[in-house]
DNA sequence: TGTTATTTGCAATAAACTTGCAATAAGCAG
DNA sequence: CTGCTTATTGCAAGTTTATTGCAAATAACA
């Protein structure tokens, strides 16, 4: 764990939405933490492999976000189209669509992905 | 609309996955239509802004997948990990959790995506 | 403190689209 | 069918997001 390191999982610890590479490339740059961006993209990457952070490639952004994983429990998002805010979304309703979904396609789940998009009360 | 988008339009009325721009450019290419893969980009972008065409943007997959959208009613997707096959799933069950996610964080919901991923039979 | 392994920055590369522009093809009035 | 106007296409070049190679800097630790 470098100081680098630090600075990435620091900032993910006090972001309460899901970031960017290059909000945190940029974010850092603002606190005058001087980091090369391969190095955010390298740091993320071993996060997640630690099991720290998870990875959302949410539709309709051109770039992945990433989330503190440590002590969170299973949920999803809803994102504004408007401004852009996430939200999460502390709920999971697919535990039976799961079973009946291995039911009827043969197929082993192991994972699946839901996402909202909408207008945020800002932005109505 | 001419032959070129027709090819387009026909490839995708007789492929029954959804089917990437490049594999749009290489299953034409097999069939001697000369496509440039910029067509392509731009074809798919006009048959979606018609309507005829859905963009699919599924995890782990660098690119997106276009299906015809034509007849078809709203579904999802479960695609296996092993050999990348991606299968229907001819059910929604967000309807109710629609509603209550509009409830609890005041957006007003507008589209939502769910995706699985597993093993298919054959790659158990 | 010195030696080895890991991490970082820079430059270059990759992959998936997108844009500018001139050449070609389609649509259509006469 | 012919000429004219508009839409479409191909090629080259550009974007954006992320990855790789490699030498230099930093960390780990005996």
């Amino acid at each position: 764990m470098t100081r680098t390191r630090q600075a990435v999982l620091g900032l993910l610890q006090r972001t309460r939405q899901p970031i960017s590479a290059t909000e945190i490339f940029e974010q850092l740059h603002q606190e005058n933490v001087a980091i090369d961006l391969v190095t955010v993209y390298r740091t993320v990457h071993v996060l997640k492999e630690l099991g720290l952070v998870l990875q959302l490639d949410l539709h309709q952004e051109g770039s992945a976000r990433y989330e503190l994983k440590e002590g969170r429990e299973h949920h999803h998002h809803i994102r504004c189209q408007i401004c852009g805010q996430i939200e999460d979304l502390l709920l999971c309703p697919l535990k039976k669509v799961t079973k009946l979904i291995e039911q009827r396609t043969q197929f082993i789940v192991d994972d699946h992905t839901l996402e909202f998009t909408g207008l945020c009360p800002q932005c109505q």
